[in-house]
DNA sequence: ACGATTCTGTCACTCTCTGCCAGATAACGC
DNA sequence: GCGTTATCTGGCAGAGAGTGACAGAATCGT
């Protein structure tokens, strides 16, 4: 009975929570469209709501903020996956290696949908608050790697200095988001895959040239 | 005549340039002592400006948002001071140790004023809006960054791969962070330049240990 | 079918931020 | 000095995000 196509749907639940789940998912494909046809600032949640023909106030009741129809949810979904492969990562593989295995174990599954991220990149890219928003998504992911990361120093018996642990996540964060970056900039750059191998092994090189002069100091 | 203590006063501009200059710095001020004392959200504009005495109308004819009294203005100033110094580098200094000698030379009047910057980021830690709103200003140096270093390679006549200088200018962004919030974390971190050459060194020296086990790929 | 639970809409409200207009104040020419 | 002009300020009105409270509707358990 619960069948469509040959796929089985999963389990139907109650009928209020395929309701709400029906309603959230109309309010989010709702604010991407009026967002990629008016932009961000100039859609208000009265026009969402109005599209899924539903008050403003339920609006809120779904997403704490306008821009958490467009962020929330499966960014978080993933991001604690990724950080229970990296604390499952062999105590004595060294960190920017298991950083390096997590994120791209993580990713693999970005590769069939470049559509949809660019679309959502898109919107964000445009928005100024937006990006302000995704930069405090991403600072929350690099401080949750740093205390992984510190954990496993812990466990291995290593003294872990602090410096070095914010180091490694956040030129964790910056290879994953350039790698990103470069992705969405065109299909002719590659795979995800490839251009996140790229930045990890060109940080973990070094960013030091074999040789070069000596940089001037600073006027007065 | 503009003689105090010694010390010669600037050019006193016109009556109308001072006042403004004044209730410019008296809002600024107020503001800060405010969101110590009660929060930044739970501190109105109406508030800020009453401390003033000016109408809250008058705030933003002063500060664009809220945010912006407690960021704005300054950190502009010395991120393209930063940059010109960046550019100055000679042409065949390798970009790393351009990024370095210009951020080091750019910190070292911070480390004077630690106590104001040490007030300043406790208020914006304290509040999310505000981190996400300091992260997009330092994603705006990012991106200033790799403009700078882009004309530096084609200067140079190298090809300079989008991604690699995207890498550089992140992992720049990462050792700044990093070091000044070792810095603010307590005195006994050491001196805000010390921090920072470790950091940049770190980074340089690249992140991968000698030898250590394979990681293990995601499951399924 | 009947209470109990949960969801939704309406109303009222706070706060940020903007446009508009009238009045105050300083700058400039004479 | 005095009048003219540019600039600054305050008050008013309003849009939009977000929140609390309450009544009614839908759904769930039995």
């Amino acid at each position: 009975m619960w069948h469509n196509m040959g796929v089985t749907i999963e389990a139907p639940e109650s009928l209020r929570e395929r309701k709400k789940a029906r309603t959230q998912e109309a309010l989010q494909s709702a604010a991407l469209e009026l967002f990629q046809r008016q932009g961000f600032e100039h859609t208000t949640v009265e026009d969402i709501a109005a599209a899924c023909e539903v008050s403003p106030r339920t609006f809120f009741r779904y997403f704490p903020t306008k821009s958490d129809v467009l962020l929330g949810s499966d960014v978080e979904e993933r991001r604690d996956r990724m950080l229970a492969l990296l604390a499952a990562q062999p105590a004595n593989c060294p960190a920017w290696a298991a950083l390096r295995a997590a994120v791209l174990s993580l990713t693999q599954e970005y590769e069939h949908e470049r559509e949809r991220i660019a679309a959502r990149m898109a919107v964000i890219e445009a928005t100024p608050s937006l990006r302000a928003t995704k930069s405090e998504y991403q600072r929350g992911w690099d401080d949750a790697v740093v205390e992984v990361l510190a954990d496993r120093a812990r466990r291995a018996g290593a003294p872990a200095d602090p410096l070095t642990l914010r180091l490694l996540a956040g030129a964790g964060t910056v290879a994953l988001r350039a790698a990103v970056d470069m992705w969405l900039a065109g299909p002719k750059s590659g795979s995800l895959t490839q251009l996140l191998r790229e930045a990890f092994d060109e940080l973990a090189a070094g960013l030091e040239p074999p040789t070069g002069r000596r940089p001037v100091t600073a006027p007065r």
